[in-house]
DNA sequence: ACCAATCTCTATAGACTTGGTAGGTTTTTG
DNA sequence: CAAAAACCTACCAAGTCTATAGAGATTGGT
């Protein structure tokens, strides 16, 4: 299960790739436009400024922008900044080098091997998949969703 | 990431699949040779057992044993048992049928959409893995690891 | 009938993680 | 200098995860 932090992020990152015009969002805005707690989110905004998909404007008039292009952030990246990446086990997370306590061997372990695979589908989708992706996705399935309302009229 | 309990469990699950002889093998058996502290394997089992996956005997001469053969027994069906299923969202749980507070509409959210895809993914992996597989190609990185031995004697 | 070996169930406790809050600090604009 | 903003540190409540304890239920052998 993604966490709240990941999902409010995947919110906020939603809109500022909707709504971004050059200028600075403001914290506020998107704590009220995505519903978010505005201290929680300061936290998520700053985690995801360290790790490069955001850059902030410091005092009056500032905020935040993307640091990059939306077709240029995948979710997978920024899954990786609020959870640590999507690893299944410990001995395959990607920063960390730790090995499981229960499999001496981890080169045998069966359990390792299966996971293995499944991180690798999951980082296949993640990788593949931008912020513009995500949002083009959403809109289409609204337009689709308001085109059928109308046919209902 | 898997929880401790999911991977007691696989490491249980893969010692039945290897030693079983059609004699129930005992809980302490299984505690000592997967190295699993006793009293927390047992509940483990338990739910493995009201999940279908092992079938038990009481009393003296009892133990556990596998319900299925290991070739029947997918690591999804496990993850499933012992974690409720691989949701990412909880408007993607397979039991629950509930609505993420964030997404206002479903069928409209991006993160839904994307992590459905995920999803997908992922339960492709664990539901055509089975105990069978993963203890094959456990024994093979192992007879491979020997043979690279014998060789450097 | 009894005893020993087993699984089964309920309750509990400590450590850790998650979600969220509070309050003060620094930086920038005008 | 004052106001607007992001930034930082610390904290807390609630929940989850891992693990343990101990009593109860079932069976097989004698």
């Amino acid at each position: 299960m993604i966490s709240k932090k990941t999902k409010y992020a995947l919110i906020a990152l939603g809109y500022l790739a909707e709504h971004s015009t050059g200028e600075p969002i403001l914290i506020s805005e998107l704590a009220k436009e995505g519903n978010i707690p505005k201290k929680f989110l300061e936290a998520i905004l700053v985690a995801l400024r360290k790790g490069g998909v955001l850059k902030s404007k410091i005092g009056k008039g500032g905020g935040y922008m993307l640091a990059l292009p939306p077709a240029s952030i995948t979710i997978g990246k920024v899954v990786s900044i609020l959870e640590g990446g999507f690893a299944l086990v410990e001995c395959l997370n990607d920063n960390v080098k730790a090995v499981c306590e229960e499999c001496g061997d981890p080169a045998c372990c069966g359990i390792r091997l299966v996971m293995s695979d499944v991180k690798q589908a999951i980082d296949s989708v993640l990788g593949s998949t931008t912020l513009a992706d995500m949002v083009e996705r959403s809109d289409n399935a609204r337009q689709k969703k308001s085109k059928i309302m109308d046919f209902s009229i």
